[in-house]
DNA sequence: TCTATAGTTCGTTATATGACCATATATCGA
DNA sequence: TCGATATATGGTCATATAACGAACTATAGA
């Protein structure tokens, strides 16, 4: 019960949804997300822990970056249900459809330009 | 994506969740599931508004009484969707089995004996 | 080594939520 | 009609949540 609980809560926040959503295709790093969502780097943290938390997302650690992806649900059928009731409520949202184009823009920007450094600023 | 919040809101209370699983097998008056849940029935009665403005729960009004039940989904797969994942992710739960045997009491009052008559007081 | 960058944690603040009681509405039965 | 019952609605209060900035940790690179 407070298993589920922590899931839907999880998924009860716009921001979290479109991470998650952002998520889809390809990993990303907080700072990639950060940039889509226009939050403070703080509560993007906070956001993707408490999806870490409900086992929805996995965070991996690389160097300065830390990268999340869709968690691996092989293990775990009821988030992998969670998971495509999210994916088939949302794909078609003009929110969600947005948030794609505009994370095509930064996932053209090179690893190194990225996040809140001079350079990704000054090509932004 | 603003329909989506509103029903994993509405899956993100216990006690909203309790009525929607004890919902499974028969529709249920405010007043029964106000004694499954044993809260003030003005508060049970805001949670089976929100669960019905999620579509979750259908509502039918019939005399005094307001009987509640799962919402018929046919024309609604999200909806359908989000049920089962309730439904499997809760079928087990400790809490949820419990109240299934409290609710076999609480349906063999009969109508008229129920809710917080005098009659049912002293039954109970 | 020293500085900048990426991310997390903590404290604060505004808003949302769930609980209650009091009250309103509606129905049933005497 | 009048009183009791079933539910809904509105107000209030305590707690939960999401936002931010500040401060901390760790890593990379000059």
């Amino acid at each position: 019960m407070r298993t589920f609980i922590a899931t839907a809560k999880a998924l009860s926040d716009e921001n979290r949804l479109r991470a998650l959503m952002a998520l889809t295709d390809q990993e990303l790093c907080l700072c990639q997300i950060t940039e889509l969502l226009a939050l403070a780097p703080s509560t993007v943290s906070k956001h993707m822990s408490i999806l870490r938390q409900a086992h929805l997302v996995e965070g991996r650690k690389s160097g300065r970056w830390t990268y999340y992806r869709l968690a691996e649900t092989a293990d775990r059928p009821l988030v992998a249900q969670a998971l495509a009731w999210v994916r088939q409520s949302l794909a078609a949202a003009e929110r969600i459809t947005r948030d794609a184009r505009h994370l095509e823009k930064i996932l053209k920007v090179p690893t190194g330009e990225r996040c809140g450094s001079k350079t990704s600023r000054q090509a932004a």
